[in-house]
DNA sequence: TTGACAAGGTAATGACCGTTACCGTATCTG
DNA sequence: CAGATACGGTAACGGTCATTACCTTGTCAA
């Protein structure tokens, strides 16, 4: 549909523009007049480009969407289980955390229910890719008999969620900055020592 | 004849008009007139009774908030940790997938950096009383040696992470809708089951 | 050089916004 | 019953919104 770079700097100064405002005050709070005043040029572009104000928001939450998602979760699968989950938490972490990340998670989740096909096209170009990545990683390490039989699906929920724990929820209310990398680290290999804890069948001793 | 305290039916009528609409649209793209024309009456009372719409909007979540999260964490300290955990959970969820709270979370995430003093309210009066009380719940449990030692505010956050889990994350971006019974009752089981394992010290068997 | 055409800046449009001034009305005091 | 007073409905106000019609300007072929 969209050219993956459009070499346009009319177009990226839009975008940029909306990326700050829309990111910081909501869609509806945001008016197409401050948009221009800070990307410069004329209201008549941003209707040539992208039809409409909602238009405009669409093709900025998909290109940061997949800008900030693209293919980062490819990790080396040379690595044993635990060095590969502790790499996937600590990269989540750092990913969710920034600022940018919580700017764009907060505008699809006020618009979720007006605009439900773009929170579900966010999912499906961003987080879904990193739980099927994991929910693959934890099927290919039952197969080996590394960890004992797990539903892979519900497993990797469980592990996003052991990642994100609260401290996530609390990060998108505001309630704390981003996190240093120390920080990260710790909470990082905690949520893998205990998942991989936890995952054990009742009673088995890890080797 | 009249109650002790009369509560306003103008009063709640407005509050209910803005919680369908506010929770609907958010903040910025309702309106006053919208509102009157849900709940009756006039805009001069709103501006009466709130001073302004910004007012309204934080009463309405103040007074959402307590009566969601209003003291319903404390369960019975009779039972054993696996039975107050999986209590907790099973109650977290029921909660948390709700429609109405999640409309309250989207809305106050969507504003929280407009207004961070109404998000971190919503957090205190909310939330966060529920992850103290589970702090407290395992602080108890590792000083009657039922579990190794923790640190209780970290282990409740992964707790808390490990109940929502990936699926709250998708049932805020409309991705699925409320749970039934038989899934909460199995999210929560099985959080608490790879907790418990979890939080064990390495090597350590549960009796 | 000139004509035409496309691109983008300007200003208009019609609707709607939050807020408040104004005024009728109903209730209460004497 | 008369007067005052507080409440709530109506309409206006100044401003802003998304969108579009209009027009200026720059470009390029002939």
């Amino acid at each position: 549909m969209t050219e993956p770079t459009s070499p346009d700097p009319r177009r990226a100064a839009l975008m940029a523009a909306a990326e700050a405002l829309f990111f910081e005050r909501g869609f509806a709070a945001t008016s197409i007049d401050a948009i221009i005043e800070r990307a410069g040029g004329s209201k008549r572009t941003i209707y040539a480009l992208f039809g409409s104000k909602e238009g405009l928001f669409e093709a900025l939450i998909r290109e940061n969407t997949e800008k900030m998602f693209g293919a980062p979760f490819f990790g080396a699968p040379s690595l044993g289980l635990e060095e590969t989950l502790t790499g996937f938490a600590t990269h989540l972490l750092e990913l969710f955390t920034r600022e940018r990340t919580i700017g764009l998670y907060r505008v699809v989740v006020a618009e979720a229910r007006r605009m439900p096909e773009l929170a579900a096209s966010f999912h499906r170009l961003g987080p879904e890719r990193g739980r099927d990545w994991i929910a693959g990683v934890l099927a290919a390490a039952a197969e080996r008999g590394e960890i004992g039989p797990v539903d892979p699906h519900s497993a990797a929920s469980q592990f996003l969620g052991l990642v994100r724990s609260d401290v996530y929820f609390e990060i998108v209310l505001g309630l704390r900055g981003p996190l240093g990398r120390t920080e990260i680290a710790q909470i990082a290999d905690s949520a893998v020592a205990t998942f991989l804890r936890g995952i054990q069948p009742r009673g088995r001793l890890r080797p």
